[in-house]
DNA sequence: ATACATTATGGGTAGTTGTGGGTAATTTTA
DNA sequence: TAAAATTACCCACAACTACCCATAATGTAT
């Protein structure tokens, strides 16, 4: 049976070493499309965690962006909030990728990383920081969910 | 590893020494067009800093700066301000461009420069001017950013 | 169960990259 | 025209990165 393309599940639990390198899971190379060239876009994150997209992702998310016009100051803003922390990079004969010292700060990682398919992307995270993360989410107000239901059924 | 050509993203500390040049960063001169020669055209950004093309870039702008007509005494006054300032240099065998006094003065750049990738074109910045205009884009335009995060899909 | 392949993790090495400075050629100024 | 200043081009070196190999743990096939 042939999985869904680029699309990323699951959790897994990996080691930083001391080179900066994690493993991408065997499973999220396998779907990755050839096109891509075992190459990822990784960024900073809305929650402080890593965001890894398959390069072809994050190229239409570049050509969206190309499209504006840097005459106006907010697109300048825009465009340079977004791409600033982005880099791209190779995974290598085992399957690594080196995270920038720069999102290894802002995501805090240690040695432990977890790693979570989030479909279009993936994400690393300080185990440590998401259980705060997803402690403080539960607070909120369940109307937001509500109003998630009537866009997506589950 | 052929990652999209003249497209440039991430961050960058680099040092601007005492004749005033400052180092491409290896990722950007590695997706730079063969045609362009190792040159680039810099010039004042719109924010205070300096912004960097690649020529064959900077050549695809000025023929649409051609098509503006001088009737228009806008026009007249954007072609000279976007014009006026700008000069083709060519990296030396270490990577780097020299910054012209000019651009200097105008970016108020140290020692420490701080380079970004901007999709199209590079931005050199003074770290600290960078946060001030950071901070204050965030305050003005906040509902505007959150409008354009919605329409390119993160 | 055994042999084989794949996967996760560690580390070594050669080449690349960022940074400083020197010297000769060129331009500017007096 | 000569002196001064600027620019272009060269070399050196430390720090870093990409690439390679090794090994243990896990999974798969016969």
């Amino acid at each position: 049976m042939t999985i869904n393309q680029n699309t990323f599940t699951g959790e897994f639990s990996y080691s930083l070493d001391i080179k900066g390198r994690v493993n991408i899971p065997a499973k999220f190379r396998n779907v990755l499309t050839s096109d891509n060239e075992q190459s990822f876009v990784i960024t900073r994150g809305m929650d402080p965690c890593v965001w890894v997209y398959p390069v072809t992702v994050w190229q239409s998310i570049e050509s969206e962006l190309r499209k504006l016009s840097s005459l106006s100051r907010i697109n300048r803003s825009f465009v340079r909030s977004t791409v600033r922390y982005a880099s791209s990079v190779q995974y290598d004969k085992q399957g690594r990728i080196a995270i920038t010292p720069n999102l290894i700060e802002y995501a805090q990682l240690g040695k432990e990383a977890l790693i979570i398919g989030m479909v279009n992307k993936i994400e690393i995270w300080n185990p440590k920081s998401l259980d705060s993360v997803d402690q403080e989410s539960h607070k909120i107000d369940s109307s937001e969910f509500d109003e998630l239901a009537n866009q997506i059924i589950l």
